[in-house]
DNA sequence: ACCTGATTGACACGATGTCTCAGTTACGCT
DNA sequence: AGCGTAACTGAGACATCGTGTCAATCAGGT
């Protein structure tokens, strides 16, 4: 279950940035919209709300960590409500689900890399791309009955 | 050093693809504008070539294994002559360096994670961002010199 | 209540790519 | 060497995604 909505407003209050009607129209949409969604879709769930604003509302909110970006397959952008914290996505690339994790290890195995090509590392970019669990079990079955 | 022009043209007539003029020209300007560049820049190099083939064939290139995107910091992309195979990149986000990297290790822990979330993973996308070995010491000095 | 910088909407503009389509070209085949 | 045909190309309209400008409005501290 996500955040509340008093939650997410505290959280732009908090971060020093008033708040708007439209900021809270659009956290509003968010929530509604689930998962994850485009900038368009939100703009069009939230018709009262100027396009710019939008944008500047998601960059905003991913400044203050309460919105991530997801790149898809295709490198196309989504946005979704951040739980928190450093994180990476899981897309399914038949349904489109996504879903966050978080892994210690990777984490340490991409500092150490940093030293094999003399690089400091400050910041990466991973996403993993596959099929999730309810996706994969039907693939399975109808390969099992057209052999 | 990368490969010949001719081993690039090769790459394309091995494809099943033909070798036209706008493609060995601009072939040579990728060589030309070095380790990497945007299809602007790209297409301001090749200016007898049309801005849609410069698209078109970034694209081709990319599907035979050619080119590959670079995403920088900021979520703007590059491109550049692959060496061929699977890898990621390093960039230097202060002077715009990019090396390739490949590690057995992060595959490996990649497919691992792929189980706790369920998701069976067939492709990722990793970057590292960061200060490359050029780029690092004189930030040290001045550090040092200014204390 | 008042002040003032933060925020907004409308809209022009920019960046990056895609689509269409008529004309051209590479190249396998004879 | 000459042909036929599918692949390819350039021009320019169009699409998508996002930013810059600016006058009007608003939130929130005092
Ligand atoms: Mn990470
Ligand atoms: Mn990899
Ligand atoms: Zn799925
Ligand atoms: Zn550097």
């Amino acid at each position: 279950m996500p955040l509340s909505l008093d939650a997410l407003e505290r959280r732009v209050a908090g971060s020093g940035h008033r708040i708007t009607a439209p900021r809270r129209t659009l956290l509003g949409s968010m929530q509604q919209l689930g998962d994850h969604f485009t900038a368009e879709e939100l703009a069009a769930a939230a018709p009262s709300v100027g396009r710019a604003t939008v944008f500047r509302t998601l960059r905003l909110l991913q400044e203050i960590g309460t919105v991530c970006q997801v790149i898809l397959d295709d490198g196309t952008l989504e946005y979704r409500l951040a739980s928190g914290g450093h994180h990476h996505h899981v897309v399914c690339s038949a349904c489109g689900a996504v879903d966050d994790f978080a892994n210690a290890d990777i984490e340490a195995l991409l500092g150490a890399l940093a030293s094999l090509t003399g690089f400091t590392i400050e910041a990466h970019r991973l996403e993993l791309y596959g099929r999730c669990a309810r996706c994969t079990a039907p693939l399975a079955a109808t390969e099992t009955t057209a052999s």
